[in-house]
Order: structure tokens, then sequence, then C-alpha cells
DNA sequence: TTTTGTTTTTGAACAGTGTTCATTTATTTT
DNA sequence: AAAATAAATGAACACTGTTCAAAAACAAAA
């Protein structure tokens, strides 16, 4: 018998269609300006039956951040044929600014807006766990590095923070518009370029 | 005969007054859930009448978020007392942290939110000044410290921005609550301990 | 003082928002 | 075929930013 199995695929895939529309409507006009009679009638369903799908808006993003943490992980595959810890850290931080410069918008649900991380603290679960597997990445990483000899004097944990957050603030001043008003002539190369600043400073220590 | 010039006070007055209701209930709320109708209730007016002083509500966010740039500002004025430019630019990345943590909504708006930055673009004025008046006193710092023989081998203008993207970095993941689910312990420290690192690295340089 | 002209202020209206929930429709089980 | 269960609806609630004809308030002229 079935056909529990097949009503649960069922609301699996209206799930998943929910999901896709939700994907569509955000990348062509962000979180704020996609409503969920939008979702819906991209759906053809009414309004009220998402709700039976999600709690609330911020879920249905939570849900689309976590797929752009597959997106970025699945990047940082490559990083496996990297030996060395310190080639390895910097072509990281290249792939994760190149990740936020091609897919901006994803990068924001990811890491600036605050939809997916109210969602977190309004649910039970008591952690960002794309986030936290994302970080601890990084962090074994610079813990390798410490153990070649790198990074001498520094702190494990407030160094991965620190190297986040440069890499953090390159792209989301760039995404929030703050470099293209300040540094209008070359706002097209400028976090290229402060990420190559970046890597000459790692390469001193 | 001073009665235009009574009118003009008490358009001045009445803009004031709008303006300090606003900021009232930012700080008390955040601007997405500060109303026009808000405002219009705490000063006892129409809604309509904000639109005869502002043309939308990004036009209000904007004119706060210039007050927050004074405030930035006259808080760097001490720097004026500090003669090497190298200490100079860690005292300003102290006083920015500072004043980030001490004011993360104001901070927020500043550097993070777009309502400020999209009233610059749909005004016909070209350019964020209050941006650029800050990025432009980092930059000579750094211009100094280059004269005084630190940053070999850095380009001015991209090491500026990097150094500008660290200190956001550091204070934007604490206040879009990016580190309190990754680095649950120890939140309240890790913003300080990263800016210290950071400092360990300059002083290298 | 009354009338005319100007400026300031109002508040209803528009088209939208997230969310809830009694009611209806569809499907499955008895 | 009837009863029970699950899925889906859409109206309603309390909001939002913004506009604009109409009203009220005020100043100048008669």
């Amino acid at each position: 018998m079935g056909i529990p199995e097949r009503k649960e695929r069922e609301k699996e895939e209206l799930r998943e269609r929910i999901l896709t529309a939700a994907k569509t409507l955000f990348l062509e006009k962000g979180v704020e300006k996609t409503s969920i009679r939008n979702i819906a009638d991209l759906i053809e369903y009414s309004p009220g039956i998402i709700y039976h799908y999600f709690q609330d808006k911020n879920e249905i993003f939570h849900a689309l951040h976590q797929g752009g943490f597959h997106q970025l992980m699945s990047r940082m595959g490559v990083l496996t044929s990297v030996s060395h810890p310190m080639e390895r850290l910097k072509a990281m931080g290249t792939i994760y600014v190149q990740f936020a410069m091609e897919n901006p918008d994803m990068y924001d649900l990811m890491f600036i807006k605050e939809a997916p991380i109210d969602h977190v603290s309004n649910s039970n679960e008591e952690q960002w766990k794309e986030g936290f597997g994302t970080f601890n990445f990084l962090r074994d990483t610079i813990k390798e590095c410490i153990d070649k000899g790198h990074f001498q004097g520094h702190e494990i944990e407030a160094l991965s923070y620190l190297i986040w957050s440069t890499v953090h603030g390159l792209v989301s001043l760039h995404i929030r518009r703050r470099c293209e008003v300040v540094l209008a002539h070359k706002q097209h190369t400028i976090v290229k370029e402060g990420l190559e600043e970046f890597f000459n400073i790692l390469d001193k220590l």
C-alpha cells in the first residue's frame, strides 16, 4: 500500500515548487519585494497553502540560503587538491570572493540579510549549521597553517574570525554599494585589488 | 517685517521634529518597523505632512545617517593628538569598532542598510559625501604611513579599501549576528580579539 | 473688518504586505 | 455510498508607503 508514500512525495514536490518559485522571484526582485502572494501566483495556488509548508516567510528564505551554502561548499571541493595549507587558505579566499561577486544576492542572503538568522533564532535549533560548517572548514585550514609554522603568535579562533571578516568586508561593502559611491572609478576592480593586497600580507606571515 | 523669516524657522523646526521622532523610533524598533504613521503619531501630525518635508522614507533615513557620520567624525577628533601615523591608524580602527559596537543600529544604517544609499542613487547628488569624507580621512593616514616607510609594496587605494573592509567585516558580521551563532562562546569578545589580531598583523608591516 | 489669496495640514483612498482560520474541496478509508 | 481525513481556499485583519483633492489656517489687501 504505497499511498502514504505517494502523498509524502507529493508534499515534498509542492514544497520544492514553492522553493523554486521563491528562488526565481528572489533572484529577480530581492527578498523584500518577493511577497507570499507573488510566490502563490507563480505556482498557481492560493497564498494560504504556503503556510502549510513553511512557518513564515523567514523559513522560506532560510531554506533558500541553505542552497547557497551547498553551492559554496561544492565550489570549495576543488581545495582538496591543494596540499599546502597556506595555498589552500588563499584559494579559499579566492573562491569565497568569486562566489560572492557572481551571486551577490545569494551572498547577501547568506551573510548580510537578517531573515535566515531570524529563523534560526526563532526555531528551536540552537545553531546556524550552515555557517558553522563553513567556519570550521576555514578554521581547520588555518590550524594546518599554524602547524606548518605560519601565523606565529596568533590565536586560532580570533585569527579565523579576522580572516573571515576581511573577505566578508571586501565583498559586503561592494554588495551594499558602499564602495561604488566612494571609489566610483575602479569600482569594478577594487574588490579583486583589495583581495590581492590581502594575499600580499598573508604571504608575509 | 519678519514673517517670512519666522515661517522659515517654523518649517525648519517641524523638519527637525520629524527627524527626532524618526530617530527615537528607529533606535527603538529599527528602520523597517518604523512607519511613516508611527512618526506622524509621535509628532501629532497627520501622515501626509511628512511628504512636504521629505521626498520619501529613504530620505528621512539618509538624513538620520548623516547624524551618525557627524558622531563618528567627532570621535575621530582626538586623533589629531596622535602624531605617529601608524599609531593613529590603529587608534582610528579602535574608535571605528568602538563606535560600531556602541551604536550598532546607527552603524547598520550607515554601512549596511540600503535605505541611505538608495536615496543617494535616486537623488541627483552623484556622491555619498559622508562616506567619501570618512574614507579620505583613512586614506590620508595610510598615505602618511607609507611616507614613513610602512606598507612597502602596497597600493594605497586598494590597501585603504582592504583595511576599511577588515574593520567593517569584524563589526558587521557581529551586528548581523553571523558570529553569535558560529562562535556562541566568546561572542562578546570576538570582535575585540579579532581587532587585536589585526593590530598584531599591522605591526609587522 | 471683511474679502481675497496663499500656505499648511488633513485624512481618505490606493494598492499593496504577512498571516490566520473557518469553510470548502478533494481524497482515502470504512 | 457514507464517513473520515487531508489539502486547499480565500476572505478578513491589521498593517505598509504614498498621493492628492479638500479643508483649515494664516497673511495681505480692500
